[in-house]
DNA sequence: GGCCTGACTTTAG
DNA sequence: GCTAAAGCCAGGC
């Protein structure tokens, strides 16, 4: 499994209404400072559709990147629909940031 | 295999 | 609260 695999099969586990930092699904795929290269995963996924990387959020819960339909706009469009709270321009975390299993059997 | 870039994060001013 | 700089990692050329 390598580390790309990791962090989109993460991604996909991200319940509805909540969201994950590209730090947390760093840190969960075995590579705690590799946050930057979560991003440029999200950013180059061959499989979009698939990952909800609309779920993945900077730290502080600003809205980042997105490369899809709508950019940042639809993102947040994609996150409100699915319940997720916000504060002014930035995701609440305290309301909506995911609480990840233990492991996922790596 | 080496260099450049970037959807990050943290610390300091 | 905002801007600047440094550290870290994978992808693409």
């Amino acid at each position: 499994m390598t580390f790309r695999a990791q962090v989109y099969e993460i991604t996909k586990k991200i319940p509805r209404g909540k969201v994950a930092t590209y730090g947390q699904l760093a840190k969960l795929a075995g590579k705690p400072k590799a946050a930057r290269a979560v991003g440029s995963l999200m950013r180059t996924n061959p499989n979009a559709p698939r990952t909800p990387c609309h779920r993945v959020v900077a730290r502080d819960g600003s809205l980042t990147g997105y490369s899809g339909k709508g950019g940042i706009t639809g993102k947040k469009s994609m996150l409100l629909n699915e319940g997720v709270l916000f504060k002014k321009n930035k995701v609440n975390l305290k309301l909506s940031h995911w609480l990840p299993k233990k492991s996922f059997g790596i």
